[in-house]
RNA sequence: GCCCGCAUAGCUCAGUGGUAGAGCGCGUUCUUGGUAAGAACGAGGUCAUGAGUUCAACUCUCAUUGCGGGCUCCA
């Protein structure tokens, strides 16, 4: 428990963000005596504010149907009608023990407490075990509402007893509860395995494979763009792409350590001629064997190797989630290998290369998290703080907002991730920055230093857009499905208003098709508001109508999926307005 | 993996212990139109898979597979 002090300041003074904690916090107390009357046998075990509201842990002695969300919210709101008192002490362990003797959860937890009084509060009948941070009565907790149950196991732990976890929603008022709601209905609109299918981009075949990813011609058309630029700017920013397999014998696995430390996540071997051979988890090993593959100098640092590389992993069945959490994706991975004195800016490089691509795509707000040594690593105290040093530096310079996860990095080194948030808000971890001390000493890379000397180069990991499933899948969710156009899988769509029209606008079509714009035509037996109508559905940027006045005067009526009508323009113009769109990714 | 829920036409979803429906989409025909749905007709389903209960199962039970919501937010 926190101080007493705390918990009795008053709470029409507190400041907002402390206010909703303990109202959420409150009415997880609320909930459980609803459950506690609905199901006298309940155990409960936890229940906490959270970041939309609040959840409480019971073990019940049946499963909970929507409907009991319903009739627990009822008995809920009537206590909050009653307004009664919360009140909290500290008391004895001892005590304690007696008052929760049929609460196993609750015991557990007594007795995992160091301290020798534990936090006591109640309301009416109800009494729970609690740290505090509460509202002073009942009827002080806002808009409320539960929204769904689901499974969570005791403290979190899957060898524990799984408990039935009630959710709900808490905010000031009805309006900003109201507002949640309808962002989250916005966000299932947004869903981009429903935008996928509507535009035809993907798909995933569960009969025969869940969590493997196959792309439409139109979501490839996207990717491609995306590879491209993505190709484009790495060679710009002095990296060299490579490719390598997607699969290696056993010993190359054993070598990088992968068999030992990471085997959960790998598919299982294949036997090639009595061998074993595991699908690549990662690239990392395969670009280590091109940097050792000759004597390598100091001259040829640093070396920054690139590749879009598809790797497989394996994932749980209950975790795959459309295009956001597969077993097959590819990596937009390089390795930097470089010397001491490079290391810096290296990182400062790739921080700017980050900022660069996500802003392409239309990313305007990051933050950064920075780990730090766990307890547990590899390499010396006196690599971990240079390149701590680094990429904090690295950071200040490129005036990204960040976090200081303590003991937070993989034991082979620190590491930034860069989060990206998106219209919606919600933010994305999507790049990642990573000090690699274990690799090199595991394939003992080496250069030859100015000195005739053999060293030890420093690797760092990195992802920029991360996957490039994943990077499609929070793009389409951030843009609607309305990709801009560069990216947009078709351009525009000529629409002919009779089929006397076809011949002009496959005309048109054929000339735009010249400056690479991707361009449909619907000459479909459909009147043209119906292919309107399908055009807006897709997300066309741009329909292009051509009927008897744009083939009299040589031009085309041209309107914008947002439905503004642009009028007509000359073919010459609209080719230059569409190439001008592409070109400034606009 | 575990808990809960779900699985009916390409998509979204109704429905019944006596082997099935709608809308959209798709095909054909009519229609040749002016900025978000023209009309008619038609084709499409082993009701996820396997087993059980039953005279009879798409419907009830169990299992399997897959999908969805969750499984750090430490009283």
């Amino acid at each position: 428990m926190s101080s007493t002090e705390e918990n009795n300041q008053k709470f029409s003074t507190l400041n907002d963000v402390e206010k909703l904690h303990r109202m959420r916090h409150s009415a997880a107390h609320i909930l459980a005596e609803a459950v506690l009357e609905a199901f006298p046998s309940a155990k409960y075990a936890i229940g906490p504010p959270i970041d939309n509201g609040f959840y409480y842990d019971f073990e019940l002695p049946r499963s909970l149907t929507p409907e009991d969300l319903i009739s627990l919210e009822k008995r809920m709101r009537k206590t909050v009608k009653k307004n009664v008192e919360i009140t909290g002490e500290l008391i004895a362990k001892e005590k304690a023990r007696k008052i929760f003797a049929d609460q196993p959860y609750k015991l557990e937890l007594i007795n995992d407490l160091e301290d020798e009084e534990v936090g006591y509060f109640q309301h009416a009948q109800f009494q729970d075990l609690c740290r505090g941070g509460h509202t002073e009565r009942t009827g002080q907790i806002g808009s409320f509402k539960l929204s769904h149950v689901a499974g969570a196991y005791w403290r979190g732990d899957e060898n524990n007893t799984m408990l039935q976890r009630i959710y709900g929603l808490l905010f000031f008022t009805d309006s900003e509860l109201q507002a949640y709601v309808e962002a989250r209905e916005e966000a299932e609109r947004r869903d981009h395995r429903k935008i996928g299918r509507e535009l035809d981009l993907f798909s995933t075949h569960e009969e025969y494979g869940p969590g493997l990813v196959y792309w439409h011609p139109k979501g490839a058309r996207v990717r491609v763009e995306i590879e491209d630029v993505w190709r484009q700017k790495h060679y710009a920013n002095g990296y060299e792409i490579v490719f390598t397999p997607h699969t290696g014998k056993a010993s190359l696995w054993e070598q990088s350590g992968h068999l030992d430390f990471y085997s959960e996540g790998m598919f299982s071997a294949m036997d090639i001629d009595g061998s074993d051979y595991y699908m690549k988890p990662m690239n990392c090993p395969f670009h280590i064997q091109i940097f050792r593959n000759t004597r390598r100098s100091y001259r040829e640092l640093p070396m920054r190797l690139a590749e879009l590389g598809t790797v497989y992993r394996y994932e749980r069945s209950g975790v795959l989630h459309g295009l956001m959490r597969v077993r097959g994706f590819t990596q937009d991975d390089a390795h930097i290998i470089c010397t001491t004195e490079q290391m810096e800016n290296e990182i400062v490089a790739v921080v700017d290369f980050v900022l660069e691509l996500l802003r392409l795509f239309g990313f305007t707000e990051f933050e950064a998290n920075l780990s730090t040594q766990p307890a547990k690593s590899v390499g010396e105290k006196k690599q971990w703080d240079e390149a701590e040093k680094a990429l904090e530096r690295s950071l200040n310079r490129a005036g990204l907002p960040y976090e200081i996860d303590e003991g937070g990095g993989a034991f082979y080194g620190p590491k930034i991730d860069i989060h990206l948030k998106d219209t919606l808000g919600r933010k994305w971890q999507c790049s990642t920055v990573q000090f690699d001390f274990n690799l090199p000493e595991r394939f003992n890379m080496t250069y030859i230093g100015e000195d005739g000397n053999e060293h030890r180069p420093y690797m760092i990991h990195r992802a920029l857009l991360g996957s490039i499933e994943r990077f499609f899948g929070i793009l389409l969710e951030h843009h609607g499905g309305a990709l801009p156009l560069w990216l947009s899988p078709v351009q525009a769509v000529v629409i002919p208003i009779a089929d006397r029209h076809n011949d002009f606008a496959f005309q048109l079509q054929a000339k735009l098709v010249q400056s690479e714009l991707r361009i449909d035509v619907d000459d479909s037996n459909e009147r043209m508001g119906n292919k309107i109508r399908k055009a807006q559905l897709q997300k066309i940027p741009y329909m292009l109508i051509a009927g008897d006045r744009e083939i009299e005067s040589n031009q085309v009526a041209i309107r914008r999926r947002d439905g503004e009508d642009l009028g007509t323009m000359n073919l010459d113009d609209v080719e230059k307005l569409l190439s001008n769109e592409k070109i400034n990714r606009a």
